[in-house]
DNA sequence: CTGTTAGCGCTTTCAC
DNA sequence: GTGAAAGCGCTAACAG
């Protein structure tokens, strides 16, 4: 059997109370003590038992998620990840709960960030717009000791615990490879479509994208970025109007959510032949891929996600160290033959 | 507060037992009594809290691996991920461990699988070999009542309870397509670098691969399977000579894990111009990928399929259902610009 | 059939 | 500074 805090205690000539003292690092035992017990644990070769050690302290963590609202299919993905995670999470003693703000929307994310606050939750993440009231928030749930993970998009120097989401320059570095060699001496431009210079995701995209372009052994002309708002209306339009000004079009990179505007006008004009990189599987996404519509989707997985952020702010919340490597989220490619075969999956 | 047991026992008026024993849908209960106590349960919107129910249990799961010994590193990775999560294992109640057999020996696995049963362990996880011996085996614990999980290559009809791996014949499509699409119209044919035919991985893997290519708009001449056993020295002689027969090459997919062998000659005849998809990825493909010697490295992670194969074995221990979607393992693309960047993660 | 009681490994008052 | 004892939510003997 494993040993346990018991036979620390045995081993030193304790009692449980100073074992649990040293484990936890709290004060009120002398250092003489202290070192007893600390050899005494390194010499069983203890390892504390954390179910055991949660079912005592009954502490719940309640853990706030404030995402943006609206259609957005990956959001609203997200969010069905943190209910399914909810479901999960009583055994890990977090509480979880879903504000919704309006989208790019800086001074409703501020007061978003500040009634977690009031409500002393032990723990914030947050789908980051890049502004400085939200940094303020930041700075003032910092203040309230309650740590802050921005998710999905970042907002460095904000003070922010920890990032959840992927390497987005990396992200738009692989679209721009794959389009390139999926292009291979194709002739003709490229188009972007994106949601908002506002959120920094976007702009790491683009920035990656256009550095994967210009690297590739034909020089191809990337046309202004289309910003639709994460819109379908406007973004069907934007696309519309491409499509319709720009008979040679080769491929078009969707780096924001405004997929089911871009699908609609594609199947509007029927044209087939694009190269088309977007982001996010969903429903939509997915179904485009199988039809050949789309060639590649990147995608972040919400769930990993979702767990990740819970992982990270459950550990600040202890005072206890993130192993970032672990937490890194990776991106996906897909194609139509490696989809996966449900519609969510879990690891 | 969540209800508890006693919340239940309170409610029904009954006793604790009454409610464990109901809970638990062990025998000894008048159906009247189960119904009260069923009721109160749905009434509270009881749910279990396993740590605590573990904890109580104190029972341990001991689950053993069974994983092909040499210097594959996909495999080491394994038996690396098996050793990490023997770590965290401690708070799950699981005692893992791992026992190594010649690659491609069905004899050695079925000793193996023999030796297992034997020390009446609750589960086990084997990668298998295609083989009567091996179906006879694991029939044998399945008599044992110890669940078996085949791992990154299926024994199906072999009466295993469950398969942790990706969908190879899927892994071959995608690289077919992949394949395809990076060529694209340039000319040559492509050769194949597997390990045996006696692995259904591998087999499968060349059916999806061929189905794929045979699609494609172009075609393309597939040259005959080379097989290298998983062999650096033989993976190399083969790769080398038809790098030196075959001067119009334009790919080579390498399916199974001869690939030090397969880098080694091509570094030596330093051709770089041809377009080779690897799977798993290792510190050496991911060098490669890297130095962009290979254009695509796909990948199951390693880290997924053991935890993976801990929960199906302990659910099937434990008798409880296994969600088939959450425990599918997914193929993952990486080119240069999406390799993760530390040599490891866990999501 | 049902209830009582004593833990699992750890934390936490509250005395000493 | 240190220790004794109660209890987290659940399970498992053993009585009745």
């Amino acid at each position: 059997m494993r040993p346990t805090v018991h036979d620390i205690a045995d081993k030193a000539g304790v009692s449980l109370a100073t074992v649990d003292r040293v484990l936890n690092d709290r004060p009120g035992v002398r250092s003489v003590t202290r070192a007893r017990v600390e050899a005494a644990i390194a010499a069983l070769g203890y390892v504390r038992d954390v179910a055991a050690a949660n079912l005592a302290k009954s502490r719940v963590y309640p853990l706030v998620f404030i995402l943006p609202e609206g259609d957005n299919p990956f959001m609203r993905g997200l969010e069905a990840e943190v209910r399914h995670a909810g479901l999960h999470s009583a055994a890990e003693r977090t509480r979880l709960s879903v504000a919704t703000v309006p989208a790019f929307d800086a001074a409703a994310l501020a007061k978003a960030i500040d009634a977690a606050i009031a409500e002393d939750v032990s723990g914030i993440a947050a789908v980051a717009v890049d502004a400085p009231e939200v940094s303020a928030a930041i700075a003032r749930a910092h203040e309230a000791d309650i740590p802050v993970a921005t998710l999905v998009s970042d907002l460095a120097g904000s003070g922010r615990d920890h990032f959840v989401g992927v390497d987005n320059i990396a992200a738009g570095r692989t679209a721009g490879s794959l389009m390139g060699r999926f292009l291979g001496g194709r002739p003709g431009p490229v188009a972007v479509l994106a949601g908002s210079m506002r959120v920094r995701d976007h702009g790491e995209r683009l920035e990656g994208f256009l550095a994967a372009m210009s690297a590739m052994p034909e020089a191809r002309a990337i046309l202004p970025v289309l910003e639709g708002q994460d819109d379908p209306e406007l973004s069907f339009s934007l696309i519309a109007d491409c499509l319709a000004n720009v008979p040679d079009l080769a491929g078009i990179y969707s780096l924001g959510a405004g997929n089911r505007g871009l699908l609609a006008a594609l199947a509007e004009r029927g044209r087939s032949d694009l190269c088309v990189i977007v982001h996010e599987l969903t429903g939509e996404t997915r179904a485009a891929l199988e039809s050949g519509v789309v060639d590649a989707v990147l995608n972040q997985d919400a769930g990993h996600e979702v767990r990740s952020a819970i992982r990270v702010l459950r550990a600040k919340a202890d005072g206890l160290p993130v192993n970032a490597a672990q937490e890194r989220i990776r991106l996906d490619i897909f194609i139509k033959d490696n989809l996966p075969a449900g519609p969510d999956e879990e690891n």
